[in-house]
DNA sequence: ACAGGTTGTCGAAGCGCTTCGAGTCCTGCA
DNA sequence: TGCAGGACTCGAAGCGCTTCGACAACCTGT
């Protein structure tokens, strides 16, 4: 029997530091929150009237009082598809920023659905919200417009008028993987997507990438091939071979897929193709993932931290009121790694 | 319905209810919260002017006044080592429980370090902490004794006095694991762990887990070693070959180590060795891991769903004042699957 | 009929904090 | 010498909610 829920709490209180200091509450409030000139000998005595006491203010009153509660939202999916890891990266990077500004973050599951949205925003529990993998069509969006809280997204939905967005510009990392084997030589591709669920869920990032990958291809006058890809290792075999049947001269391959590159680096040697010998690999995926690989892969990050920070240090500025871009796109970083080389010989076949 | 339609910057409140439906403040606190009996007609006229007015209790002001914040602080580490899949469902299932007890999850990331414990204790904003992936000598532990709020701990520490903890049974997953190959024929086995660091952290879980491999092994007069793997695809294949080299009658593996179970099955073949002809092979994973594998793996799957659900469930009841048990191991389930098969070459039996 | 319960409702007192208006004292400048 | 104005500080009015004591009104059983 372990002690129960129902301890009288001594908690200490601003009036017990303001007796203490010898000062009235409203000073200690003054000097916690800076919002009035105090004395330097008066502020001293009262911080050090708070660490004797060991005061921490009352959230629940300072919400009250002040209408700001330091809290913002996550939402996160918690859906497959997704590769958890990287969530997890942006979520460690949104708490950390948020606690930077003072705020805390209050963990909500898309599977509320919007109306755990609303209870959230109504209730004053957090001042913000941030939201991550957004669909093209996002149920949550359109009830995003009638709340009375600022909103920052993380990725994109087909109409993003009237909201703050932040993403890796995938565009970009679809076109930079392409320019980076053209450099190398190659003149005929394939971009390795998400599941085919992903696709036609509409996720807008699958679906950028894929057009920066085809349309930067074709200004280089490049054969390409784009195709989803399951996750498990059987699929990815099946996908490989049926791709290189159809396609024995493929030098490139980019693989937007982070659970299934493993898998298509064990495959590749088994199907007769030697990385980078025979056929260059470059990944969009974390850098994490990228260097556990053998051979290490040529990659664009998914830079998750970055965009997490940048989502809340958005978020705060327009709780502070300030205007801030409609749309922040972060550009992608290719690393070149051991998976890529310059074209051996005109088809090795 | 003087309100136009859009909704004003101030929000509904009680007081607005109460107009609305003719009655006292306090009577729509009753009907909320159910603590006096309130006349069906009464409560009916209440419940509407909540629903046609969209009201929601401000969070900020109950709290206050009854001390009670509806929320519970989930604690991560957030740190490598842990494998983030099973953190992602353990806090799925953390998010879901909480919120059928009308509890939102605030996230607290483990580098906010104890203070940041004590912050979110001292302020009220968290009725109850659950605290994942417990270190067997973890400064946060001491600390919670002290804190006036329940907590639960999802692993177990060294001094696990008047705590309440819940986890996995790992000493009978380790134990399940030996019996099974026991029962297959096999005499000569080996454990393969965490990276060495996380046994030098002294993580519960991973000493446990050996504890139960090797004294059932004893027990049963099998030959046994016990070692750590790095997850890299390297040092899988180091670790493999080392082993097969020093134990070349070696005919049962057991892995406990999510990350490099797919590098072990790659890595076997390419050492000579079939799974399962030649050697069995059984993994402590989520489900998963062990059917997405090829071939898939028998294995005891850690059930981070039920652990994260007992977990709130004890400390609602905590928080009700309630007794809990100080302890809650969760029985570990093996599921046979392809990679384990009787041993092949007829050995003494 | 009346003491003694129920039931259903109300008003008011806070919960711990922020913030506003108002004071006190002390400058500096006409 | 007088006074405008800055630098500090204080008291009190809420913020929106829960909860306690009161109190009518309606039972009971005797």
């Amino acid at each position: 029997m372990a002690e129960g829920g129902a301890k009288r709490a001594d908690m200490v209180t601003i009036t017990d530091v303001a007796r203490h200091a010898g000062v009235a509450v409203s000073t200690v409030s003054y000097v916690l929150s800076g919002k009035r000139a105090i004395s330097a000998t008066t502020r001293q005595r009262v911080l050090a009237s708070i660490r004797a006491l060991g005061y921490h203010p009352n959230a629940g009153a300072r919400a009250l009082a002040s209408r700001r509660a330091n809290v913002i939202a996550l939402v996160l999916p918690l859906r497959s598809g997704m590769h958890l890891p990287v969530l997890m990266q942006f979520a460690t990077a949104v708490v950390t920023t948020a606690r930077q500004f003072d705020h805390d973050v209050l963990l909500v599951t898309a599977d509320e659905g919007p109306d755990g949205l609303r209870r959230i925003a109504a209730s004053a529990m957090v001042d913000g919200i941030v939201l991550m993998d957004i669909e093209m069509h996002d149920p949550r969006v359109p009830l995003l417009r009638d709340l009375e809280r600022p909103s920052v997204l993380i990725g994109f939905p087909a109409e993003a008028a009237n909201l703050t967005c932040v993403d890796l510009d995938f565009y970009r990392a679809g076109a930079i993987c392409v320019e980076h084997l053209a450099a190398l030589g190659h003149r005929d591709i394939a971009l390795l997507g998400a599941p085919a669920v992903v696709y036609e869920r509409d996720t807008g990032f699958a679906h950028r990438t894929r057009a920066g990958f085809t349309e930067t291809a074709e200004r280089y006058g490049i054969d390409t091939v784009a195709q989803p890809c399951e996750e498990s290792f059987d699929g990815v075999r099946q996908e490989l071979s049926g791709l290189l049947e159809r396609h024995p001269n493929l030098s490139g391959l980019v693989v937007h897929n982070e659970a299934a590159v493993a898998h298509v680096l064990a495959t590749l040697p088994l199907l007769g193709r030697q990385v980078p010998h025979d056929i260059s690999v470059v990944a969009i995926c974390p850098d994490e993932v990228a260097e556990r690989a053998s051979p290490t892969l040529s990659s664009v990050l998914i830079p998750a931290e970055d965009v997490g920070r940048q989502a809340v240090t958005l978020l705060m500025r327009k709780l502070e009121g300030h205007p801030v871009p409609a749309a922040t796109l972060l550009d992608p970083r290719l690393t070149v790694r051991a998976s890529t080389a310059a074209v051996t010989a005109p088809s090795p076949a």
